[in-house]
DNA sequence: CGCAATAATTTCAAGCTTGAAATTTCATAC
DNA sequence: GTATGAAATTTCAAGCTTGAAATTATTGCG
């Protein structure tokens, strides 16, 4: 199991999450300096704002990769600042909808520019060439 | 500053955070199911096994990319625990070396080539080529 | 129908993580 | 040599995250 193949894989995997986490660094802090929120609220509320009509908690947790309890407590406090609201659906009564509020939405839209700008420098470094083929990669990660 | 090629580094880092978060829930699985462990207890044993020496805690949270306050929390549960071991520097009074125990380290070696292999079973998909032009990226990603 | 299995969500304890403040020690510029 | 600033570590409060257990609701099988 410790062919040369297995040993690049792994390299591999310690420099990928060397660059997400520093990326991920990064945009913490440009969303604590400049927008006063965290990462975590962020994604929940860029995964209402890709599904506008609302999603449930079930749904939200696995657009983000999070567990339920974890989704629960983010949505919690989101609710808690007017930003998201929850609805009872009316066909299944365990299950609850989500949805930005106007706030949510308003506050969202004058992130969501800046946040682009701001992963775009952090990136800079990218040519088309180079989404090419890191696209490509990626794409078939996933899929493994 | 939305360019088309904005875009797509934004659907890049997208996608790239999707994978990454996946893999690292694969290996928090496996660590917790087959070994009993987490990742970050993990992270700062590999660190340690490969500076055998022993490093400071500020090194040590520059190597992970963590905080110095989580550094010490994480340490702190292994030291209780007799993986590693905490030393005073002889020369700077305010520096700590950390470093793994025998236990920490026979702990560790019981585990490395299982996680490799792991890893190397979670990116199975990826051929030589891929791994050349990815590493190349990813090289190229830190600096910027 | 009745009930067992499944599903959606929340709750909970434990651990992780950050960023800022506090503490102790060192370096250096007068 | 003394004070001022910088550095290493820890502490702390707040928030994040997981995985398991608890709760409530639905489904479907007999």
């Amino acid at each position: 199991m410790s062919d040369p193949l297995s040993k690049r894989r792994l390299k591999m995997w310690i420099r990928l999450l060397g660059v997400t986490r520093a990326a991920e660094g990064e945009l913490r802090e440009f969303l604590r300096v400049r927008h006063d929120t965290t990462l975590p609220r962020f994604d929940v509320m860029a995964a209402l704002y890709r599904r506008r009509e609302g999603v449930t908690m079930s749904e939200l947790s696995r657009m983000l990769l999070v567990s339920n309890g974890n989704a629960t407590t983010v949505v919690d406090r989101l609710e808690k600042d007017g930003l998201v609201r929850r609805t009872p659906s009316e066909t299944d009564r365990r299950t609850v909808h989500v949805a930005l509020t106007p706030e949510g939405l308003a506050q969202f839209e004058g992130l969501a520019a800046e946040h682009e700008a701001e992963v775009s420098r952090l990136f800079a470094g990218l040519s088309e060439a180079d989404l090419d083929s890191l696209t490509d990669i990626l794409k078939r990660m996933r899929g493994a």
